[in-house]
DNA sequence: TTCTTTGCAAAAGGTTTGCAGATGA
DNA sequence: TCATCTGCAAACCTTTTGCAAAGAA
């Protein structure tokens, strides 16, 4: 079960590490088949699932949907538009400088997305998707 | 389009009354069916699309899958056990009390979900599913 | 009666898997 | 060489939708 080095993957890590917040899988795979043409869907899962495991990405659920980026970014506070629908990564997770639990209840792990409206969004408004 | 009382409907009201934390599309099922045999899942996706719509359930997203719970519970913190699954309403939301955005951001709702160990698994060290 | 709702089954997304051929080491 | 990886297509799972029959008002 050696890893081997391809272009596939190697176009995935690329892609993320050009990325300004995560990203879908579909979008990594857009991004990629300028790198690698013809590349397909699975490839990117599968790329993707091998660095989660390996821990070199994370895996952001915002609303529900899967998106991937750089674990190296450290943990941060995610943003999502509801307008433009573009995710941002804001700067430190407010509640990693201390959460307090009831007695018994350890956490190893915590999300916090919050869902509103970007600069751009708010200047103009009415431009924005969805 | 007015909208009809049904014992579909109130099962699914019920059941998620009596839940202790959000609850999954099928645990809503499972339950409601001892109260309407035969009832199917997608009259479970219907009615709880028309409660989210009307205020009275919010969906809580906890590790990309979706779950339901009254609003009138308030905004709170979730938790979900990694050993055993099961979901918890803790406590007020840690970043409820004041939400720090870089200028330009403005937010409308945030999710916060907290994974961990809960007490009952912290103290019957793997006996938890999953 | 009349229009909403239900259960079933099919459709629709997104994600995963099986497989034969391509490819990295 | 040969085990891993890829692309394709089919399989999966959860959620949504179409439709005829059942049911609320």
């Amino acid at each position: 079960m050696a890893v081997r080095k391809t272009k596939q993957k190697s176009a995935v890590r690329d892609v993320l590490a050009g990325a300004v917040g995560p990203l879908l899988p579909s979008e990594v795979l857009d991004v990629a088949r300028a790198e690698v043409p013809g590349m397909g869907i699975a490839t990117v899962y599968r790329a993707l699932a091998e660095m989660v495991d390996s821990g070199a990405v994370r895996v952001v659920y915002i609303g529900g949907i899967a998106r991937y980026e750089e674990s190296s970014r450290g943990h941060h506070l995610h943003f999502i538009c509801n307008r433009c629908n573009r995710t941002f990564c804001l700067g430190c997770c407010p509640i990693s400088r201390g959460l307090e639990l009831p007695p018994g209840f350890s956490a190893s792990d915590h999300e916090v997305t919050v869902v509103g409206c970007c600069p751009g969004c708010s200047q103009s408004p009415g431009l924005g998707g969805h």
